[in-house]
DNA sequence: CCTATTTGACCTAT
DNA sequence: ATAGGTCAAATAGG
């Protein structure tokens, strides 16, 4: 019954989460005064009240997010919600060698965001077509696009930028809808973590629309092309390496910029999920059952990350 | 040789 | 005018 996140119910899942927001502000308010009474008996209350000025803070930055109309804004913890509308963006055909006018940039459109502390794959293959370092940002963004842009037509994309370091966060936001068909990626399968025995029956389960962006909330693996396990963990010394020599090189757009590029022509992907190709196994589509819910999970540590950038 | 990545240039939305 | 997104030539790796 419940499509998960129909475009439509986003604008009222959106209006659910201000009323919920501007409620939390209205009640942590209550709270304040509460608090402020029982100053005679001595207790600290200081700090207490510093720590509710800042969830109030955090509720009205975030309510002025939503607030902007942009849905895209909305942080969506665990479950990614839809994409709505994959045509806002398109490279369009560029017939003369001219590069005037061969693409149109994408407006300010539907996304879907999602952070994770180590990049989490997300079951498709993706190319990386570009790299940029961002305006007040400490880390540059990375430009992918799925791997089957032109020979299926599948216009997904997503964009990848480290949005900190210790401990290391990354944000993925995803655009446009994968069309492209894909399959159940083996390697998953057989290296899915064994932490919980759940996630199995999780990742075999597909959706019918070919694959929505709907990310499993599972743990996945990282693509692994035909490489073995041990090859895609020795990514991290690599790392080790370049912060060695320079802890800033790390965040260099040239020399290195950490799990987000491939370094060596192979995958490194532990993070970005790179292509994916060789055996043509990829993709997992999976069906998250708790799809449902749009949890708008605002975690008010978390408000910084909004800001960076 | 083929495919993927890097990276500076180009182009558009704001 | 500028920041951000994309292109595509050069380059790297299998």
């Amino acid at each position: 019954m419940e499509s998960p996140s129909l475009p439509e119910n986003s604008s009222a899942d959106l209006n659910r989460a201000i009323e919920g927001l501007i409620r939390g502000r209205e009640l942590t308010r209550r709270l304040k005064e509460i608090i402020k009474k029982p100053l005679a008996l001595g207790g600290e209350v200081a700090p207490i009240m510093d720590l509710v000025g800042k969830i109030m803070d955090s509720f009205s930055e975030t309510l002025s997010v939503i607030n902007s109309d942009d849905v895209s804004q909305v942080r969506v913890v665990g479950t990614p919600v839809e994409v709505k509308s994959p045509e806002d963006y398109s490279s369009g055909s560029c017939k003369s060698a001219d590069r005037r006018g061969c693409y149109k940039r994408r407006k300010t459109s539907e996304s879907n965001i999602k952070e994770s502390s180590d990049l989490v794959d997300d079951g498709h293959a993706w190319r990386k077509y570009g790299q940029k370092q961002i305006l007040h940002s400490t880390y540059p963004r990375h430009y992918f696009r799925c791997t089957h842009k032109y020979d299926q037509k599948c216009q997904a994309s997503k964009q990848v930028q480290k949005i900190q370091d210790n401990p290391p966060l990354f944000r993925t936001t995803y655009y446009g809808h994968h069309t492209c068909k894909s399959f159940p990626r083996v390697s998953q399968i057989i290296l899915d973590s064994p932490m919980d025995g759940d996630s199995n029956s999780v990742l075999l389960s597909f959706d019918q629309n070919n694959c929505h962006p709907n990310y499993s909330n599972a743990p996945t693996f990282p693509s692994i092309k035909q490489e073995t396990k041990e090859e895609v963990f020795s990514f991290y010394p690599k790392i080790e390496d370049q912060i060695q020599s320079s802890s800033s090189d790390y965040f260099l757009p040239a020399a290195s910029d950490d799990h987000l590029t491939s370094s060596g022509g192979h995958m490194t992907a532990v993070a970005l999920s790179p292509d994916v190709i060789s055996s043509g196994v990829y993709s997992s589509c999976t069906t998250t059952t708790s799809n449902d819910n749009l949890e708008i999970d605002i975690d008010f540590e978390e408000c910084l990350w909004n800001f960076e950038g």
